[in-house]
DNA sequence: ATCAGCACCTGTTGGC
DNA sequence: TGCCAACAGGTGCTGA
């Protein structure tokens, strides 16, 4: 489910609901485990007031003090919900309580999504790559990054460790954007392709993020409200349907064990 | 180094 | 209508 802009979104409308918040009880499954196995001691958090709320790649993080952190990942079917009452929550993982008895609570129907606490540097922490939509990434980076690289570039978008944030929904719409075929190897791209495929997806990126995010299955914000930027996908499950440019109909290839949307016309 | 395959979980959908 | 296989926004591990 949840890629950057998602991700994003809960960020935003959670900072200003839980910044300056104490922690004051925290619970959490234990089978399987809500805490990865890198994770220091959930009750660390108990006591310890939030600073800052942000995200890294598809991570929610949550600064705190005592130079401590909270990295969320949501996987696929992950929800972040802020509740003011005590009203029970659907397939809850994880309550994180605050001084103002509201919380956040951390509920998964798969059971996938993963919670991290941890000090230090979060992208070196957590081993992942440069963010889409952080400066420091331009072309020159992008090229480094890809040079020699026989992947799919469908394929190398996913790799987290790479570029982090841009999952499946992403990748297909911001290389339909691009005109860019998903199996083209990455390394081979033209300096415009490359130039574009950059452009490309940020402008989708920042698109979705102002549309609070894609809603296809089970995405909802902290607020409990899907997303509307589904509404928007050109290619992302259109199998089969026409090409919103030139009618021919969108194509659906594996790539990589992962469903790939594109128009055969359009992204060459 | 790379990559296909599978594992982790549960729910929904589509075909027969 | 019913059953079962396939598939789902993600990632990590194993073995070739």
């Amino acid at each position: 489910m949840p890629e950057l802009p998602e991700v994003e979104t809960i960020a935003r409308d959670l900072a200003p609901q839980i910044t300056g918040r104490t922690i004051v009880r925290m619970r959490h499954d234990r089978t399987p485990p809500v805490f990865d196995e890198h994770s220091l001691p959930a009750a660390l958090l108990v006591g310890r007031s939030i600073e800052h709320v942000g995200r890294a790649g598809k991570f929610l993080v949550i600064t705190l003090d005592d130079d401590l952190r909270l990295a969320v990942h949501l996987r696929m079917t992950g929800n972040l919900l802020f509740s003011k009452d005590g009203r029970p929550v659907d397939r809850t993982r994880a309550v994180i309580e605050f001084d103002n008895a509201t919380r956040l609570v951390f509920a998964d129907v798969r059971k996938f999504g993963r919670m991290r606490v941890f000090r230090g540097e979060a992208r070196t922490t957590l081993g992942i790559g440069v963010d889409p939509l952080a400066s420091e990434l331009d072309d020159a980076m992008l090229r480094d990054l890809t040079r020699g690289r026989t992947t799919p570039v469908k394929v190398w978008l996913l790799d987290q460790k790479r570029l982090a944030g841009v999952g499946n929904i992403y990748a297909c719409e911001s290389l339909y954007a691009a005109g860019i075929r998903p199996k083209k190897p990455v390394g081979k791209l033209s300096r415009a392709q490359r130039y574009r495929l950059l452009a490309s997806l940020r402008r989708v990126l920042r698109k979705a993020i102002q549309h609070r995010g894609s809603s296809v299955d089970d995405y909802v914000d902290a607020g409990g409200k899907e997303g509307e930027f589904q509404k928007h996908l050109k290619v992302y499950g259109r199998a089969g349907l026409p090409c919103r440019r030139c009618g021919a109909p969108i194509r659906r290839i594996v790539l990589g064990q992962r469903g790939t949307f594109y128009c055969p016309v359009c992204q060459r």
